[in-house]
DNA sequence: CAAAAAACTTACTTATTAGTAAGTAATTAA
DNA sequence: TTAATTACTTACTAATAAGTAAGTTTTTTG
């Protein structure tokens, strides 16, 4: 056998995140999975009865990174642009697979989806926007950064960037995400 | 009859712009457009054969609003911020309306369009960032905005602020969309 | 090792979707 | 005013989608 067998459960989240993030949340069915997995669909549903429940699974897998990282950041003795530039790594590699981020893929979708998730969904926007924000206020304590509104504001504003610009990569190129990506650390250090 | 008979091709327009900024490109169906306005499938059909064609007529209604925009624009003798503002209403009620912006909303199916519509889509982007290219431009040259980058990567930021933000308003709330707003004239004016 | 639990497959169902061929009604143009 | 064109409807098809009930295999555990 060439492709060694995988844990199911984590392939079929694996492969899910790829096709939201690629071709969208309703672009994609369970026969996709199980064919590209060689499984059935049944089996997909067994992991995941239907297909709120699988991005409900991703997006809990993307707040648990999110959170180890952020204890991860509150011990390290590190610069803050080190770790904003993490967070920037991140959406450069979205743009390098030609992907768009979990939250961004399904921002149309967003009404359709159950209650539940959408609150999830949420918690994760907030997890994220919380973490660029108090590395924008270490960075500006510290005098690595300058900026003039808020920590909030300012991590509102680098994450629309950041997301919107990996959106606008695919559709125009990704050098406008790059353009992007040095004006918003050319700013903080003005 | 209550609802007065209006042109069916411009109905089917404004519904379908309606549904894939609310739901999204995938998420809704001819069989919604006909139900809703009361014709049946195929008269969908026989205006747009597909959904990307749809969407490609969409887009392109967006093309020439925004042309027309432009060129009013280069006439009038109103302040830049005037201008500019007329962008960041526009983004507002959407907002208020709980859509996404129409390339927003396809952003994440992007990959999925044919390469003839996601031209087009590439179009209406130059063309909107050319718009508050050239208003920021205008305005930094009669003292009104404060910016450092150039005005083409400002329109950039400015723009991923805002269609993000739209994206954000419906997730976290529509107070977010505000303050982003508001920093980024802010910010112009500083 | 036996039995229970987990991880599936087989084999369906039911609904939706996109689409089209053929016919009809309504409008427009000669 | 009739003939052509436009704007539909009727009535399908073929494909895909989501989901599930029941059975089988595999793995785990007492």
């Amino acid at each position: 056998m060439i492709t060694e067998k995988k844990d199911t459960r984590e392939a079929i989240l694996q492969l899910g995140a790829e096709l939201i993030q690629q071709v969208g949340y309703n672009a994609f069915s369970y026969a996709d999975i199980a064919k590209k997995l060689d499984i059935k669909n049944a089996a997909v549903h067994y992991h995941f009865p239907g297909k709120a429940d699988l991005y409900e699974n991703i997006v809990e897998g993307h707040i648990h990174n999110y959170t180890v990282l952020s204890q991860q950041m509150a011990q390290e003795d590190i610069p803050a642009k080190a770790k904003l530039e993490r967070i920037f790594t991140r959406y450069g590699n979205l743009v390098d697979c030609d992907r768009i981020c979990v939250i961004g893929a399904i921002a149309s979708d967003y009404k359709t989806l159950p209650e539940k998730v959408r609150t999830k969904v949420a918690t994760l926007v907030e997890l994220v926007l919380k973490i660029v924000e108090k590395t924008l206020q270490e960075g500006k304590k510290n005098g690595e950064f300058t900026f003039k509104e808020s920590a909030r504001v300012q991590s509102l504003l680098i994450m629309t960037n950041l997301s919107a610009g990996v959106q606008l990569a695919r559709i125009t190129g990704k050098k406008d995400f790059e353009t992007i990506r040095k004006s918003i650390l050319k700013q903080l250090y003005s």
